[in-house]
DNA sequence: AGATAAACGAGACGGTACGTCACGTCTTAGG
DNA sequence: CCTAAGACGTGACGTACCGTCTCGTTTATCT
């Protein structure tokens, strides 16, 4: 779960806790809704409605219908697991879980809803962001770090510039949105990195 | 100008011609609007009131809010030029204008009002597509048949993939949007698509 | 034809006359919409679009919508005639035309729509007064004027009262409109007026 | 107050009460406009501006804004009060609370725009019908049905035709509109009611 | 026979209001 | 204190009509 749907203090005293059942409802209503009408149709009162919650509660926890939508989404992701393999394979292996969540079936739907609530709103692009720079950013840096022959790749801008070579492609894909994702497409933004990358290595 | 906002027609014979004076003022609020309250706050009402023009108009004109922004934005595009050089300076040349008008004051913020426009709205993710289409997509394809090296990439897919190469990482960047975007940014995408396709060429 | 229809001027020295086809379409066409539609739907595009007129002539010979709903229904309406008999019989011979049409099929819908419009209109509600005064008052107050036992009723307020009676239980039918008309009313109102003013009068 | 301003059920657990200042401000903003702008210029927005209130608020408890200037003007209505003395006297008093409306200040003004909207909208007019049969017509039928000379009216064509001598020439009066409602004006419609009926009634 | 001018169809335009929808805040009552 | 239910002010949506205006065509009368 994001940050933002935490209680964050531990010393509450009186009173019921968050109610955990209310939560679930809510974010799965959020999905839904978000798969049914998209990112534009995508309303806190219907949200409310189909989860039997009370918008203020829905506000209490989240901060507006973008926030809601983003974090619904993300929260349904797994775990980051480190895998073993060639850099090029670790590298595909930070963004299939992305690319199997929008292959399955509305996937790519409601993925696009995230990817515009989450530029709507400044709030919610900054937890996408985070989640981004936590759980690709990061480990694509180590695995360029470590790999010997593009030990020279250390200085932010180089990162983020990997970075968006690996996950621009698939918003680009996302907004086009014609067709399916192709078969090995993660392989495919992988090994694009790794080309612009190596030309630039030490011969060896 | 755009397909939606011209007459198509030509054998009209009576009545009033649509005002230019109206359409200039009409985009050109909408740009200033676009600016000002990104896409999120972007509101036609606001938008007939800057431009002294009648909501009405608008919508005879344009689809809704969506369209509106992305034609705005679209027409203040420079014509495609043919350039000389090398094939990786050909490519670079394509996105240049765009990188360029990013770069070009509240261009950034302008433009991405655009691409949320566009994600928003079937009929604007159409005139989008459209534009990058011809714009992009199709000069794109020449040079990389004329190009002896990879004179192999023929397909759509193939195209299609390299397109995202290119202006995916745009997109990234826009969305993350840190700082200003870097210089030689285009050179450097047109590399990366290069470098992606030689490793595949036959080699000489 | 009412007096705002009608040009005026005689010395007008060139181009085409007004075109009677042009005038008589319209009001026809004003008509059926104020039928179909009632006042609250009339509406001056509509009517133009239903005659092949163009607003502009519209607004050329009729000020505005209410007073192009009044002048057609009034227009339709036969001229006076003097009739024998009894006072009570001059008297409602008055207002049988009126009765007679709205009785006839949507003449009750229609007359109901002209009542609106010359309320919600100065100058519409000016050229129904006229109406009025001219073929209802001036009558009523001759065939009063005129009868032996009455001719003490002559003051303007009392007139007034009189042609209240005798026309404004038609409205609170218009307005209430349940069911037809029944038989024999204007006969009834006659009678109520003469009842009224009988009983002032000096016995004999 | 009318029917559609009220809630109707009892048993609502949960959530805020309506506003009974929103309701009371509402209203007072309706007459105002209405006596400001006539019927013609009543606009919703207008009201919801000067009374502070949203429009939303307005549509959700008034169906539109025939119904609401209908409603503010009738709730201002004293209740009906039973009063003694000859039959004459108890049918004036039917409508000299309506008349002493519209002889207050603006009170013509604002009746007149009544039952144009009234006569707009078949909802509000079904609203002022039912006020009508309720404080005028059913009070008028037992005064004459107990009246010893006219125990034979009774028939419901009858009382109809009784209402439409007794208001019919106040509408009349409304919708020419010139100078003030004289004196003794409730008196004269009941004897003007009462004349024609005595015409019929059996010799005593 | 032009030239002149008005009438006319079509319809674009700036306005204002309509009636609906969503946001985010606030109020009430139940657990 | 958390929650469901939902009323409320704000403001945008997309549509309809008003009354003015500009086009280009079609008559009539005047030179």
């Amino acid at each position: 779960m994001s940050k933002s749907s935490q209680t964050g203090d531990e010393d509450r005293r009186t009173g019921p806790k968050r109610s955990e059942a209310s939560r679930i409802a809510v974010q799965q209503a959020a999905i839904v809704e978000l798969n049914e009408h998209g990112w534009r149709g995508f309303s806190v009162d219907r949200v409310a409605k189909r989860a039997k919650a009370s918008k203020q509660t829905i506000y209490k926890w989240w901060q507006g219908p973008a926030l809601l939508a983003v974090e619904a989404v993300l929260d349904t992701l797994p775990e980051i697991v480190e895998e073993d393999g060639n850099p090029e394979f670790k590298v595909a292996a930070l963004i299939s879980p992305l690319i199997a969540a929008m292959r399955n079936g509305d996937g790519a739907h409601i993925w696009r809803g995230v990817l515009l609530a989450a530029a709507d709103d400044p709030d919610a692009s900054e937890v996408f962001r985070e989640w981004m720079h936590r759980d690709i950013r990061q480990p694509l840096r180590h695995v360029l770090a470590r790999e010997a022959n593009l030990g020279h790749i250390r200085r932010d801008w180089e990162i983020d510039f990997a970075l968006e070579l690996l996950v621009g492609p698939i918003w680009q894909r996302l907004l086009g949105m014609r067709g399916p994702i192709p078969e090995r497409y993660a392989e495919r933004l992988a090994e694009s990195v790794m080309a612009y990358h190596y030309k630039d290595a030490p011969k060896g």
